[in-house]
DNA sequence: ATACATGTTCAAGTAACTTGAGGTTCAAGG
DNA sequence: CCTTGAACCTCAAGTTACTTGAACATGTAT
């Protein structure tokens, strides 16, 4: 009946305790009530809140995104569309982070497999790899040649 | 013949000349030589280790990793053996990283998707879709219902 | 000679938290 | 009732990897 404490609410949403007295401090979340002794007493609106803030955060919105986010939540008046184009930018950019970030998978995937190749020997200072890492253009005339990491 | 300043170095590299300072500063790149009127004069040395730190940088390792990987460079007698294992634990993380964010990009199409099918009317104060973002686990009964975002 | 770009240092700001110090409050066991 | 230990409190500072700004010096083109 008391409602939550600052652990429960950490437990029940995943989140960091000190994470949450730093979302009131930046106001995304409000001030809760204090019992007796100063201890912040929550309950289930706070619950809802801030297990949207977490979700937001975790599909990368920022901050101040979320910040629109929750007001759009709580001013009805305001179109849903608002909430959608945030989404769709949103979407874009994770987008191209996704190809930029498969785009590094390969390379990485190609950097392993030419060390397993080329140098399964161990320590010899004739690796070629290291020297493809600093290359500016050379081709490193057929060598690994992966241009990684 | 004079070498670059730091401008040159940081068009040639495709780094903010502040960045370069920064790295100076936190001993990834040696304090260079300077000219007449205290100017930072560079030459190829420098060119070829930034754009080898830089290149890290876009791969995702961090400035301690890349510390680690230019004093590989730097050091032969060490394998290149260690350098393979930096990049396979990285590539491990990016890989964990490209799940998550394949996940995301899905679930922000969904959302918009559903936006748009659900809401394109406008600004209605029905929408469903923000109460689907701050919904705890309740299935939303029937609507948009992509947990989003 | 005079603009004006480019360079210099040093300090502070940014995001989004996390960690630490030093002190209270709460719940359970003896 | 008393004590222990976990959970809580506030406030300050640390983290990562830079970026921005102020105030001044230098280099280059006209």
């Amino acid at each position: 009946m008391a409602g939550y404490r600052i652990g429960a609410l950490a437990g029940r949403t995943g989140t960091n305790a000190a994470t949450i007295r730093y979302y009131e401090e930046i106001g995304l979340l409000p001030r809760p009530d204090r019992r007796e002794g100063n201890q912040r007493c929550y309950g289930e609106d706070d619950v809802r809140r801030l297990t949207f803030i977490r979700r937001c955060r975790d599909f990368g919105f920022s901050i101040e995104q979320v910040r629109t986010l929750v007001s759009l939540v709580q001013d009805r008046s305001r179109s849903c569309m608002e909430a959608r184009d945030l989404a769709q930018t949103h979407l874009s950019a994770v987008q191209v982070k996704l190809r930029e970030l498969a785009a590094l998978e390969k390379s990485l995937v190609q950097f392993v497999a030419a060390c397993d190749a080329e140098c399964a020997g161990g320590p010899g200072p004739d690796c070629c790899i290291l020297d493809d890492l600093s290359g500016t253009m050379k081709p490193a005339a057929g060598c690994c040649g992966t241009g990684l990491p």
